[in-house]
DNA sequence: CGTGAGATTGACTATATTCAACCCTAGTGG
DNA sequence: CCACTAGGGTTGAATATAGTCAATCTCACG
């Protein structure tokens, strides 16, 4: 499904309905959300916020890809964070963020304004709980990021990144066949895994060299040799024989 | 204060009374928490938690330092987090850490059985909120970590690591000499920055020589020109000046 | 005072970056 | 319908930065 495609819906058939911070809500509480939400539409390279700007909305990505990222004076730029569909934008307790919100794709967030919301927070403990289960999502979720940045090889990151890839396509549930479409250019990717975008490229055709994956068109990567691929993450010594 | 001195306290006289996990209760609830803990003492270099192992315990850093690090199959490790006094360590809702924890100074904690601690979490919004401010300040430190691993030099990160202590220092108040202890050897500050302890060593020597700094013994450094220090951070561009 | 873990230093190497040229290809307008 | 163009991507050569391997030093401790 494009993104434009995109229309408001019901909560109750909200594709992230039970992954986004609105999961464990009942009947009475979602009215509420229901009540509350506007959707809003970016293009891929749109900023959705700057760093320091205050944040008067808090939102959930329904769906499209968005980055977090922050830039040194001298225009280094690290990515800090992939969000997904069901991610959350916007913490309680702060005015403002310190990084850059970037769609990196086309896509359509769920808006609240973050006033109300902080005092919906308050009042549901179980939307209190999923974002805090959110926010315990991601900070793992940098932690294995820490790992990858600080001692893995330029082959491993894009090891590990083509595999994560992958991982969420099989999750999704979406057809099982190991075709993915990169949600960003190699440029980005290179902002993401701390390395420069003629690493990121000469990395990818080595690995489609050696038959691991083939790529076609700017965007389109297949998996070809799954087992190849795990063995090249670094992360494991039986290349996820146990999955 | 040397950390073998500490003696059991009363949480009203407790050191990290007004930053740990129990900074928003009030008498009665702190009541609770009273009867509930207990206190233990860690030595230099044991390791509090294995990954994967069952968490019995939650418990807050009294005192001292500690440090999360995850190891890869190959032996290469990196440090994903550093606990100082006021820190939490456990999380609701998951049953064990994927990452050790080890105490890197002689260290106190403040513990409670995971059970009942988790129960009185859902009863007490005063402690669940606090527990969500403290996973956000976790967040915040992660991702800064992510742009010092992804890109910065060397130099940089050894400047900012000495920065971050300066800073610390200077926040607890104490004496505003800028005379530090190192709270790692080399090889833990390697793990931390990711380096290797090499390149460690060669860039404090390199800041010594330069005049920025001075060392003396193995773990006692002294900022001698903070300015120059901040600028070798790559943060800023004016040094630091309005601070 | 001796010992050993931790730290330093040097020489060499490897990996990824930098700088530069060139190549696709998707989208545009003639 | 085709040629043009620009942004993204690839490739190569030279370089720089940090890693590796190895020898030596030094401090803190018993």
């Amino acid at each position: 499904m494009k993104n434009s495609d995109f229309v408001a819906v019901r909560c109750e058939e909200c594709p992230i309905r039970h992954r986004a911070v609105c999961a464990r809500c009942d009947g009475d509480e979602l009215a509420i959300l229901e009540s509350m939400k506007t959707y809003k539409q970016y293009a891929a390279g749109e900023t959705i916020l700057w760093r320091g700007e205050p944040l008067d909305y808090v939102a959930s990505l329904v769906h499209g890809v968005a980055s977090l990222s922050k830039t040194m004076e001298d225009g280094r730029t690290q990515m800090v964070g992939l969000l997904l569909p069901s991610d959350f934008i916007g913490r309680p307790g702060r005015t403002e963020v310190e990084f850059d919100v970037v769609a990196t794709t086309e896509l359509t967030l769920c808006r609240f304004e973050r006033k109300p919301f902080e005092k919906l927070v308050v009042e549901t403990p179980h939307i209190a709980q999923r974002l805090m289960e959110l926010a315990l999502d991601e900070l793992d979720a940098a932690r294995d990021w820490m790992l990858l940045l600080g001692r893995k090889t330029a082959r491993e990151k894009i090891a590990t990144f083509i595999d994560m890839l992958a991982q969420r396509s099989l999750a999704s549930g979406s057809a099982n066949d190991l075709k993915l479409e990169l949600p960003m250019t190699r440029d980005q990717i290179a902002n993401y895994l701390g390395l420069t975008l003629e690493t990121v490229s000469r990395q990818f055709n080595a690995l489609k060299k050696e038959g691991v994956i083939s790529l076609s068109g700017r965007k389109e990567i297949e998996v070809v040799d799954l087992l190849a691929l795990r063995t090249a993450t670094g992360d494991d010594s039986d290349g996820g024989m146990l999955s």
